[in-house]
DNA sequence: AGCACGCCGACT
DNA sequence: GTCGGCGTGCTC
């Protein structure tokens, strides 16, 4: 019997949803097995990548009942070993799946088990050595042979195939007749060209250059950066400086960005800065393209790699910085499959490496700033404008005892129209599309709502439909009341399909553009409306959350904020950070280049502290004291919550579910008193999530909540294998969600 | 996740 | 009597 040979037992990763490894035989004479190479496994009656993690090691299972790995798919390790360490610490501490969060740190392409992968590697033709009588007995004999020697021996480095083609296009029989000659040689380009590097930037001003230097000087060591500046302080500018220093250095940076700010005008300016030393990772790649700037950030081909969250996870030859921009940003968590935080991650990876990583953005995260005021992290500041511009005024405007036209107080709008004259243009922010947000029967009280939602439908009066925002679901508005019958159906409130149309009334014939997901189908009508805004005509832009970050508009003078109310008393924990942190960004966007700019907020609340805060512009104020706030009632960064989470066809099913966890986590809380855990812990729940139907399924959860995170995640270590054990039938899911966006 | 297994309804 | 529906459970 072939178990009988001599074998090791070995650890292997698996694209799963378990929380195990699981253990295979490999030969023992397979000295080159590597942690990080993958393997072609049997498995139930099919075939499955894994990942080696551990070799030589023991197994609870009787070896009689492993078995053999089929065969070794690499030869060199996929994933190194700093990556390994990384996805272990993920999976532990964001209680995730172990094998899908190792195969998450690699690109699609090597997920899958078939497809031959591209040789990304540079090699370059150089001369070797050549004396008198060797060149002219080429020159006589060989005359193809010796001119391509003569080009390869023009560069001073060396040239690769590709570039000789191009001036000798049939040079592959010459190449291999002079390499038997051992007249050339070739070569694998392993780093970049340092000597080519020159990047085009800009000047750095005083404060600018003060945060450089303080930044630098963490070069090569683990430090946490956090840059808060001001829109428009020029904080790509001290990435870019921060960024060559790297490139000199034969280093590479990886440069996280939030999926809304990788845009074309990023893009262009990175590539002007470091022209093709710059990788940029955009949604857009195919799997094998992906694979190509991956394997080319990995071989150290180049030093620069633009992305978004999953490139956290790109293999490097030699990190020196990580910059994440616009660190308070939330699509740098994902929600759905594994759950984690690409700024959190990219923490981690930067101690592990021992290398600093800058945060930036205008309005840092309350962690962050918690982690300021701990010593953790290293707060600078930017808060002059390039280009001399001013911050723009901020303006509260009450509107509790205001007649609203189109939704706006008549202060406001004569404050437009004074700005339409100039010839300048206003930006209304309102964060609600379509027509009405409310339809209603004014005879019976009726309400259209969403069969499939806790949520009202909302009006989309071009289509004539009610669209639900949650599910997608639409269906066509009636004029009668589907319940009474009565002819008296209303809509109430505004969004932003409505306020196009006031506005078109109000200011007729002035341009307006409207930003939102009903008009923006894709990236190119993106650029489309932005080109229009940046020529500059006077012109009204209606906007949702897209047009809140990271583009600049020069001419436009006065934004308004509509509708943030709900944010106040949502009862949301994190909304007023949310609130603070979109008012400072939307007014951002007044009042760049040279013109000053003014932001009016609208709301029924003026004397809220929020509102008095933000007038004073100083987002640190404001911070610290939501942070209090936080504090007071004990909410996160002060305490840290693990949230289960169960969906199902119906609310007792999700709710039952999350009981039996909710045992589980009470009898071992309870039991363990050795570690003095009992009663630091509160265990919350199971209730149903706020708006708990959505898309059919009911959700509910259950929440742990305490100051102390390392009991909490000793308690967590123990009871996950028992929660794991417990039996799930396969219309319930469930999920565990460490440090949530939302309570 | 995916696939096999198993236990009940409508078909040659 | 079987074909196949999907609900359940396991994978080294």
């Amino acid at each position: 019997m072939k178990k009988q040979s001599k074998y090791q037992i070995a650890k292997f990763a698996l694209e799963l949803p378990v929380y195990h490894l699981f253990d295979y035989l490999i030969e023992a004479s397979d000295e080159e097995a590597q942690a990080g190479q993958r393997y072609l496994l049997p498995f139930i009656s099919r075939f499955k990548v894994g990942l080696l993690i551990e070799k030589n090691t023991t197994s609870k299972i009787d070896p009689e009942k492993l078995r053999f790995v089929t065969k070794k798919l690499d030869q060199q390790p996929q994933l190194s070993s700093h990556l390994q360490q990384l996805a272990a610490w993920m999976a532990e501490y964001y209680l995730q799946a172990i094998g899908e969060v190792y195969f998450q740190c690699l690109p699609r392409l090597l997920r899958k088990k078939s497809s031959k992968l591209p040789d990304n590697r540079i090699k370059i033709w150089q001369v070797k050595e050549i004396n008198q009588p060797d060149r002219l007995k080429l020159r006589n004999k060989s005359l193809k042979q010796h001119e391509v020697l003569q080009i390869i021996e023009q560069s001073p480095t060396g040239l690769s195939q590709e570039v000789i083609r191009k001036i000798f296009p049939a040079c592959q029989t010459q190449i291999k007749a002079l390499e038997k000659k051992q007249l050339i040689k070739e070569i694998i380009i392993d780093r970049f060209d340092v000597t080519n590097v020159k990047p085009d930037l800009y000047q750095l001003q005083d404060e600018q250059q003060q945060v450089y230097q303080n930044i630098s000087k963490t070069d090569g060591q683990f430090c946490v950066h956090i840059l808060q500046g001001i829109t428009g302080s020029g904080k790509t500018e001290v990435y870019f400086h921060l960024i060559k220093d790297q490139i000199r250095q034969n280093k590479q940076v990886i440069y996280l960005v939030p999926e809304i700010g990788l845009t074309p005008q990023l893009i262009k300016r990175t590539s002007r800065a470091f022209g093709d030393l710059a990788l940029i990772s955009h949604s857009g790649l195919s799997d094998i393209q992906r694979y190509k700037a991956w394997d080319q950030f990995r071989l150290g081909l180049k030093p620069v790699l633009l992305g978004t969250r999953s490139s956290v996870f790109s293999e490097t030859k030699n990190l020196g910085l990580i910059i994440i921009d616009e660190e308070h940003d939330s699509s740098f968590r994902q929600q759905d499959g594994i759950r984690y935080h690409a700024r959190d991650v990219a923490i981690k990876r930067a101690q592990l490496l021992k290398i600093p990583i800058l945060l930036g953005t205008a309005t840092p995260s309350l962690e962050s700033l918690n982690n300021v005021n701990k010593l953790h992290y290293r707060l600078h500041h930017l808060n002059q404008r390039q280009g001399g511009g001013q911050t723009p005024i901020i303006q509260i405007l009450d509107i509790s005892k205001s007649y609203l036209q189109a939704g706006l107080a008549a202060e406001l709008i004569e404050q437009i129209r004074q700005q339409l004259k100039q010839g300048n243009q206003v930006l209304i922010y309102l964060n609600r599309r379509g027509f009405a947000p409310v339809v209603h029967c004014h005879e019976c009280g009726w309400m259209a709502s969403c069969q499939q939602c806790d949520a009202k439908m909302t009006l989309h009066q071009s289509v004539n439909q009610l669209i639900c925002h949650h599910c997608g679901s639409r269906s066509q508005l009636f004029a009668r009341c589907p319940s009474c019958n009565s002819g008296d159906i209303k809509h109430y409130g505004i969004g932003t399909e409505q306020l196009e149309l006031s506005l078109s009334e109000l200011f007729e014939g002035v341009d307006i553009i409207r930003i939102d997901r009903d008009t923006i189908k894709n990236k190119n009508d993106f650029e489309t409306r932005l080109q229009q805004i940046q020529s500059g005509k006077a012109a009204i832009i209606i906007g949702t959350q897209m047009i809140a970050k990271g583009h600049d508009y020069a001419n436009i003078t006065l934004v308004a904020v509509l509708e943030s109310d709900q944010a106040l008393y949502s009862g949301q924990y994190r909304a007023s950070e949310r609130l603070a942190q979109t008012i400072l960004q939307v007014s951002g966007r007044a009042g760049r280049a040279n013109k000053v700019g003014k932001a009016i907020v609208q709301t029924r609340f003026a004397d809220h502290p929020l509102m008095l805060s933000i007038t004073t512009q100083d987002y640190s104020d404001i911070a610290q004291q939501i942070l209090l706030e936080r504090k007071q009632f004990a909410f996160p960064p002060y305490s840290r919550v693990v949230i289960f989470r169960a969906d199902a066809t119906e609310l007792e099913k999700a709710i039952n579910k999350l009981d039996e966890i909710k045992k589980v986590l009470q009898q071992i809380n309870s039991g363990d008193r050795t570690n003095g855990n009992s009663g630091k812990i509160s265990i919350l729940g199971p209730v149903p999530a706020i708006m708990s139907k959505r898309i059919g399924r009911y959700r509910a959860q259950l929440s742990l909540i305490s100051n102390d995170f390392s009991a909490l995640r000793s308690l967590l270590k123990m009871a996950l294998p028992e929660i794991v054990k417990l039996k799930i039938s396969k219309q319930l899911k469930w999920q565990v969600d460490v440090d949530p966006f939302d309570l």
